[in-house]
DNA sequence: TAATGTGAACCAGTTCACAGCG
DNA sequence: CGCTGTGAACTGGTTCACATTA
């Protein structure tokens, strides 16, 4: 699970139209419909919940309870139509329509992001760009022009942008995201290393690849202590 | 938290000398090495669980609680020595050695990784760059030149690499987490949006960027229907 | 019959609230 | 007195195992 979360503090509401779905499942759920994908592709139509647990990397007994939040959508003694459980879950996650991203920060990873075909393919449109360096401003990548950050909220307004991407130094992440939600986006998807702080219904999801490794040297170091056996 | 999680099936065995510490506390143990570092350079030498927290972005109970599974380190009606706090977590950590990561895949993301400062800073050193494409064999990017993959067992056995970072497309991705782990190395950071089958001892996270902004996008939809408001 | 969908048991993680200590 | 450290209560999430159904 990647971590930080702000806005809706409480619970779910939960509508009888649209029902509360359990964190940790909507978490998983961008991860069914990968497998999903791959599964069609390679010409199935339709998946056992233990096929497509196997394809996603989660036991089925959890599959078929997560999938058990959308409705019923399987077929006992069959399995799930794939096409069908695609569009359910797409649903779901609201990536029925394209949804327009902000990217804040056109360095070396920003840089990256910004030609990343993954956001792309996969429901998402990169429609603007922007950096606080004006020798960076003007640039041309990926067929999109680098903005001024200033210009950040006239864009994002007439875009009807929603969700933007911080991919500055640490130390300017909190003035963006400060310009971003001033300027209407509520979901912001944060690769400095560092904590936000936004208002009540701002959604936050940090991404912090440094610490990705020093959780794997933790486990390095106690295989090693392990292996090494008998204190250290 | 991010992902997938593989080896140690069970539980952390745990010794008198290496406690077990619980995978959540693990996951934000680095968020408290960053808040520390921080606190640290702004002049700090003390810092009591409420500011600690705070500037991790944390509740200062659950805070305590996590430290406590390192041993006692603070002092009541005082709060922790951010040195000494430092200097424990990193040992935990297994930050004290400099270690040696190979990454595999120059494409776009791979690029920026290679050129991004965050691991050099924050304990990792770089130490060879594979990839599959003679063309981009030669390369030179940061000081380091491209490596075919198939160098890849020698170099990871010479250099006594232990981490891989998979940056790949995602066919690409079992295929060199199969050379990866046959050469010696025992974890893996996957970038890939696949699942990535390793033996039993190898730990796994998986880092997928599309995932995050599906997770955000889901909480825009559900925003939306809460405002538009009264079904829909 | 072969699979889903789900109550019930279980487990990990979080929060509370306060005793204990410098 | 103010803070940490921690048992106890609670919450959310996972797993089990089976009744149910196409």
């Amino acid at each position: 699970m990647s971590q930080q979360r702000t806005g809706s503090p409480g619970n779910t509401p939960g509508t009888p139209d649209f029902p509360d779905i359990p964190e940790a499942t909507v978490a998983r759920l961008p991860e069914y419909l990968r497998a999903l994908h791959s599964l069609a592709e390679a010409g199935h139509d339709t998946a056992s919940s233990e096929s497509l647990a196997v394809a996603a990397g989660v036991n089925s007994a959890k599959l078929r309870k997560d999938l058990s939040h959308l409705g019923s959508n399987g077929t006992r003694g069959v399995g799930y139509n794939v096409e069908r459980l695609i569009g359910q879950i797409e649903h779901v996650l609201g990536l029925t329509t394209l949804r327009a991203v902000a990217l804040v920060g056109v360095g070396n990873l920003g840089h990256a992001l910004a030609g990343y075909s993954g956001f792309t393919t996969r429901g998402f449109h990169i429609a603007a760009l922007f950096d606080a360096d004006p020798t960076r401003v003007g640039e041309r990548i990926n067929n999109l022009v680098v903005r001024h950050i200033d210009e950040l909220a006239a864009v994002v307004d007439t875009c009807r942008i929603a969700i933007g991407v911080i991919a500055t130094p640490a130390h300017a992440a909190q003035g963006v995201a400060d310009v971003l939600v001033n300027s209407g986006v509520t979901s912001i998807l944060n690769f400095a290393p560092c904590v936000l702080s936004v208002p009540d219904g701002v959604d936050v999801r940090k991404v912090d690849l440094a610490v990705e490794l020093q959780i794997l040297s933790f486990h390095e170091h106690r295989k090693a202590a392990l292996t090494g056996t008998v204190t250290l």
